[in-house]
DNA sequence: TGGCGTTTTCACGAGGGCTTGACTGTGGAA
DNA sequence: TTCCACAGTCAAGCCCTCGTGAAAACGCCA
């Protein structure tokens, strides 16, 4: 019933460390110390996620990760040096689900590792269609409408928008908008969320300049006006 | 009750003045000057947090993070020379929670202390709505009523109030309050409080000048008035 | 490769909130 | 009653947050 972690490095001393966190966890745990024999262990054993250093012999964690993902579904959580912006980006491209910068607390990979799986778990499924109000939202359609307009929304308002639909009246804070738009926990500008707020408000409020659907809470975050629920 | 920290460092100075930081701010604090003399202290102790050298005699600081945290699950602040040669023992210091660069202010030593014992130990999930007599706040959408009347509060308004309601009755020292505030007891100048809570009064005390709800408890600090209980 | 729509970033400005210090008010002790 | 320490008040200034527009970066498609 427990799970599977894969973790690879190359330095035994942190594999040694990590397997002793993970498993007092409740972590099933197997290891490997280098790209190759990682994907070998990965595809016999099938753990349900890889912890793995970006920097590694044989077959570094990018070919490793390319390589992996072609076969199976499996977050993965990278291990890189330095918060050098080259790392970070060219990872989360090819495709970890979240990375930790060395040097790094094993309790710290311990957490991001329980929320890297509890965001993989497959979430109660939402109903495909969200109604606040006037304001209409079908996720099977992909489309917005407003009072029975059709509104033309980017994918990323469409998914602060449903996110916001999701639980109407709730605060959101810029973290978890920014999360649930990229799935990644992965620090970014805040104020990009601003951005697409303010582009989001262009296209349904009424008035933009003087917002009564999606209202700001200042120092916590965004949240829909309850009282569009009465209509 | 308090907590208790392990402080090991071959310098005798720098040890007397992180235990005179340390206690100053409530801490119980025992002492080491060698890895193999902490790793003993530690044994018996049983401290919630170690601060450690990561360079001593005897036994130096990796290797006591190795073989304490066999026995023990505590959390490790290392304190580390200059930054710049960080990167070549990164992945040797594998292992700690958190770390501090030589040179180092006592003052950012307590304050990491704090952090990592707060993270440590997560404070029991507190419900989302809490109510003491007409007052409703409601942490996830962030919002305040008095009676069904909303009431608009600044964020440190809000963050003050709820503080008090999370115990009603108990009496906040005025540390306590800007620690509930800020995260951390800022050294902050404490009338700074009681303009809050001048200004919370004004916004939902009936009679502002004859406080009914937020109570002064002369020498203590605040209070939520325990009659409100009962409606 | 070039072009276009989208996303992210940046810098600036406005507004509001927080902090501060001085001053006033008050309760309790002697 | 007097005194002292502590609490309340107020206004000024700093600082922080948010909104915004424009530009850069990016991704995709032809």
């Amino acid at each position: 019933m427990s799970q599977t972690i894969l973790v690879v490095d190359d330095e035994p001393e942190i594999v040694r460390l990590l397997r002793s966190y993970l498993e007092k966890d409740g972590y099933r745990v197997v290891t490997a110390y280098n790209g190759e024999d990682a994907l070998y262990t990965a595809r016999h054993e099938k753990p349900d996620l890889v912890v793995l250093d970006i920097l590694m012999p044989k077959m570094d964690g990018l070919e490793f990760t390319r390589r992996v993902r072609r076969e199976q579904d499996v977050p993965i959580i990278m291990l890189t040096a330095r918060a050098e912006e080259t790392d970070r980006i060219v990872g989360l491209e090819m495709g970890a689900d979240d990375y930790v910068t060395k040097p790094f607390s094993p309790r710290e990979v311990v957490a991001r590792v329980r929320a890297v799986l509890r965001r993989a778990q497959p979430r109660p499924e939402a109903p495909p269609i969200l109604r606040v109000g006037p304001i209409v939202l079908d996720r099977s359609e992909h489309t917005v409408t407003i009072a029975e307009e059709p509104v033309d929304l980017t994918p990323t308002e469409f998914d602060i928008l449903e996110t916001l639909m999701r639980d109407p009246g709730r605060v959101f804070s810029r973290g978890e908008i920014l999360e649930a738009v990229h799935g990644v926990a992965f620090e970014a500008y805040e104020r990009t969320v601003d951005a697409h707020i303010k582009n989001l408000r262009q296209k349904i409020e009424p008035d933009p300049a003087d917002p009564r659907t999606i209202l700001t809470v200042r120092g916590a975050g965004y949240r829909l006006s309850p009282e569009l629920e009465g209509s």
